[in-house]
DNA sequence: AAGCTAAATTGGAATTATTCTAATTCCTGA
DNA sequence: TCAGGAATTAGAATAATTCCAATTTAGCTT
């Protein structure tokens, strides 16, 4: 059993690899899994755990490997806040992380289209972005353990 | 000679350090000096290569304390783009940063108080953002060198 | 179905930015 | 001046990630 993806899912995952020429693998499979499971932005040790309980004989470095090819196919993003390990997210909108220093957790934040237009206009003529990265830190929900 | 700061800057470097009751030796003026003196955001390690030209006795260990001790006090910033060697900003207003990524090249990116505003509105409510920090990548200007 | 070939996976070594440690040197202020 | 804490130093340690060479697998072709 690779790993109990949905239907829709499972033809997402199918699509995006096959686009590129990739082999849906079941460790791949696997990986995507786990990171749409648990939508907790976990690190690759993390997914390297959970993977580990569907396909125990799983290396790290495919982990990594997988990881590198689902962040290539667009189907997750990679999240690095400072000089943290890290972190993925099946989140494919435009969207903000706010990483409560106290708990450790990160959550996404929304950006709305008018607010993301007025980041984007900060861009000086003749430069081209291609790619944002906002984040916030600070203290999280009080107690939501 | 411990490095040409200008009497503005000593000062204000004095002044920082001693209200943390930490002492303004010559290893952290020189640090901060060189981070002053050529604003490219440059990375630990070309602050050391720098840093020794003035004081060739200094140590890397010297400089990540110098550069600890400088974050702390609120003179510099480090700037985290993906996980690349962190980068040392001596401009303490709000600002983004846009990485080129063809030439590595990091520039300052102003954001206007109005902008600043709504990103800040992004915020959730029962979150307290402390820090936020904006980057982008792409391509910079054209044939700048 | 068997064989072929490129792609993917694997375990372990290597890399690298950063932090830690323990010894030495330096300041400061009594 | 000198005692004691602060800072610096060289080198070892750490930790996330990448690299490598060997093995296995998946998707053809016959
Ligand atoms: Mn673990
Ligand atoms: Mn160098
Ligand atoms: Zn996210
Ligand atoms: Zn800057």
């Amino acid at each position: 059993m690779s790993y109990s993806l949905t239907s829709f899912s499972k033809d997402t995952f199918n699509t995006a690899l096959r686009e590129k020429g990739l082999r849906p693998t079941k460790q791949r499979a696997c990986v995507y899994g786990v990171i749409l499971g648990k939508r907790d932005h976990p690190t690759a040790d993390d997914i390297y755990d959970r993977v580990k309980r569907h396909l125990p004989g799983t290396s790290f470095a495919t982990v990594y490997n997988c990881l590198e090819t689902l962040v290539g196919c667009g189907l997750v993003k990679q999240v690095n806040m400072d000089r943290s390990p890290t972190r993925y997210c099946p989140n494919l909108t435009p969207h903000a992380h706010f990483r409560c220093t106290q708990s450790g957790k990160i959550y996404d934040v929304e950006i709305d289209n008018d607010t993301l237009s007025l980041i984007q206009a900060l861009v000086p003529e003749g430069f081209e972005a291609e790619n944002l990265d906002l984040s916030f830190s600070g203290t999280g929900k009080p107690s939501n353990n």
